[in-house]
DNA sequence: CAATAATTTGGACAACCGTCAAGACGGCTG
DNA sequence: CAGCCGTCTTGACGGTTGTCCAAATTATTG
């Protein structure tokens, strides 16, 4: 193609590859969420591209051709799954006007993700884990958990800030913390113990008020 | 075999099963031990029987032999492996005389453990979101995960203890923060992240008398 | 020392994997 | 309408996988 074109023509042609270049974003994003949907149910290590070409409307070759190779859709999936998680919370942090408000919509949204996207949320930490051995997967893990534990500090300092007081300890350990418990509690869940959300509910109401 | 064997000969038939028995176990182990080795270095999903015996003194066939699948193999390494991990802060739990030397022998086998065996702990972090995903490896893996609990309940304890205090959380939530920020520093770790291990230490022996 | 059992070997098997390429389809442009 | 280009289908490829098995080897027993 012309690159040197100058001008209007210039111009249009710019405007024509971006149009391009759109449309075959959305295709790959369109691409990665039914792979999402396979990867859910099957986790990394059993997931392959013929497998999920034939749980969604697509064929392998489709995949194939807008993704150079499988760590390369991983990872576009992976990016993807982030914009919809990070936010999760944030209308609740915006919208509650006391402590127990945000506690209560926090909770509720937590027992909601916990019991509704489980299968998300396990393909999450599988891919965490896979990013301990692939390097290719390190910066877009790090990075999603990093916007993650950002998630939590916005939720932290609004419920301190409703009782008038700081955080008492970081963003980092306020992660660790709340990530530990609700892996755990996923995989009692994913186990159908009964008690897992139940159980994480009360730890985490109990938590809150030590922590702010 | 003469089931029906009685008296003398029976108690004779029984011992000699049992030797058979241990002696086949103890091959076992032997080729679970081989088995994470190369588990530890692939993780799970790369990880095959092949490529296991290739990196061993052993033939792919005998795997097959003493395991009857590759979950059962897999299974048995995560039990060994069990084993290994859970007695690591033992010593230093029954020498310490003082709040300072139980943080001091606590951190210095943190980072060495860290440092030294972040093939393992990887292993065991992959292993466990397998279990999400594998019903197979829930009943191993979350017996592992409570006496993991167990092991920091221990420590916790004495350290309140050694402080005339009590824990002022409760064993799975401690278990969920030791864990979390063990986990996150593990990944930047091996992302060769230099700060991983030193930040890990800073923030652990900041929360320790926050907790206890 | 034979004979029986336990262990080990290494190859065969079908199924599956990621990748690739040759060609078909359909819309847009000149 | 002809030709081109981006998109998509389909089937084939070499390699790898878990599994199985018959034969060879070693250990144990009578």
């Amino acid at each position: 193609m012309a690159r040197q074109a100058t001008g209007a023509a210039h111009r249009v042609t710019v405007a024509a590859e971006t149009l391009r270049d759109e449309k075959f974003n959305a295709r790959r994003i369109e691409l990665a969420e039914a792979a999402l949907e396979t990867l859910g149910e099957l986790g990394f290590a059993r997931t392959s591209l013929r497998e999920i070409a034939q749980n969604s409307a697509f064929t392998h070759g489709v995949f194939h051709y807008y993704f150079s190779d499988k760590l390369d859709l991983i990872c576009c999936c992976v990016r993807h799954y982030k914009a919809k998680c990070v936010t999760r919370y944030d209308e609740v942090v915006t919208t509650a006007r006391s402590r127990d408000e945000l506690t209560e919509g926090f909770l509720a949204k937590l027992a909601a993700t916990l019991r509704d996207e489980a299968r998300m949320h396990r393909l999450w930490y599988d891919l965490r884990s896979q990013a301990m051995f692939e390097p290719a997967f390190r910066k877009d893990v790090l990075e999603i958990d990093k916007s993650l534990e950002a998630m939590i500090w916005r939720i932290a300092t609004r419920y301190a800030e409703l009782g008038n007081r700081k955080p008492a300890s970081s963003p980092a350990a306020l992660y660790a913390l709340f990530d530990g418990l609700f892996q755990s509690a996923l995989l009692r869940h994913l186990a159908s113990d009964e008690k897992a959300v139940p159980d994480l509910l009360d730890e985490v109401r109990r938590l809150l008020p030590t922590i702010c």
